[in-house]
DNA sequence: TTGTTGATTTCGCAA
DNA sequence: TTGCGAAGTCAACAA
């Protein structure tokens, strides 16, 4: 990982075109060639960039960096203020918990949340619109976009005469007014989720199967 | 700007919990006081970071980062490798050119490749779902949920008796073939534009206003 | 390889 | 301030 403290602009060209004019900043090299350029402010993404993979050729008072499918960032320095080099090697990568997948998971283990007399029918099931679980849905942010998703499976599975009638249950953590009002409008029930309840409930529901 | 080089473990816990195994890793104090861990590689995002507004607590060994609304991210420093620190100043910013936005505008100014004889009405239309533009709306890419969208608006424009009939035209650079069958299947008309075209065309149209 | 969805999304605009 | 849609989105996962 190089880091070099530098006055600098920054032009890059690829699915759009963008400019920075000249101040100081951060430029991160990492050890695949990729190239951050960092302010001292704002969030953790930097003002501009170019990913992995890519090449940089190095001219005096020039970076040019070029990407996979063509995109370049040009940097031109104008002063170098600090120029250091570290080797970090490897690093073994994040451990995350408490995402959708993993809430998805206690909730398939504890369907009866949804509902009284609730349960488990199928966690992966195929549909002509798009692969799905059906039975037991759910969503970290519930968005009106999620409700039109439910709808769409509940009117298919609708049609099959064998499978009907079936009712749409809108389980998520956060659901927002406009998601809530457009899905009781057309019939779909609205469960909020409380996600250390579920982490901390035993998983009686697992003797059931 | 801070910069230290150190051995570290992190933990993250907010909407979600995350650790990061003891590794060497750069991390970076902003002015505004956010934290960002990276690594050697990846992309630009950081392995694990506090966003502003945030306040840095630290001890010997140990800095704690705490956020807004009480996220904490703690790093466990087993060994400092480089300390060093660069005032950067205020960042001028970042000019960009080319996304949606800049469509539209050209878009509105050219209606003509949406079909023959169509005409931009309004740019801006208040509906009760939401603001928008239902006469000349562009996308850049169109997915399925976009879909639903339109459909929504020309479902309820058609309430009006005094719009009715109004029928929806789905306009961007890419539509996904699963979009653009579920969009005929609702009687919508696909319209593929060209970014270059629309840029180049005289604007011919602004004379008929 | 391609497509779809989630994200500690972040970011910008508009009401 | 809040809400909504785009992003050079990125990244994980399934088909």
């Amino acid at each position: 990982m190089r880091l070099v403290i530098a006055r600098c602009t920054v032009n890059y060209a690829g699915r759009l075109t963008a400019r920075l004019p000249a101040a100081l900043r951060l430029l991160i090299v990492k050890a695949d060639g990729s190239v951050l350029v960092h302010s001292d402010g704002g969030s953790y993404k930097p003002l501009n960039w170019m990913s992995p993979p890519c090449r940089l050729a190095e001219e005096p008072g020039r970076w040019v960096v070029t990407g996979k499918s063509g995109e370049t960032l040009t940097v031109h320095i104008e002063e170098i203020i600090s120029d250091t080099a570290y080797p970090l090697g490897a690093d073994p990568g994040l451990v995350k918990d408490g995402v959708e997948a993993h809430l998805q998971e206690l909730l398939a283990a504890q369907p009866g949340v949804l509902g009284d007399g609730w349960r488990l029918i199928r966690r992966e099931y195929p549909t002509a619109i798009g692969p799905v679980d059906l039975m037991c849905r759910d969503a970290v942010g519930v968005s009106i976009d999620a409700v039109e998703q439910l709808c769409r499976y509940v009117e298919l599975l609708n049609r099959d005469p064998l499978l009907e009638p079936v009712g749409g249950v809108l389980a998520a953590q956060v659901i927002t007014p406009q998601a809530r009002t457009l899905a009781e409008d057309r019939g779909l029930r609205c469960v909020i989720l409380d996600y250390d309840e579920l982490r901390q409930a035993p998983r009686n529901d697992l003797t059931l199967f």
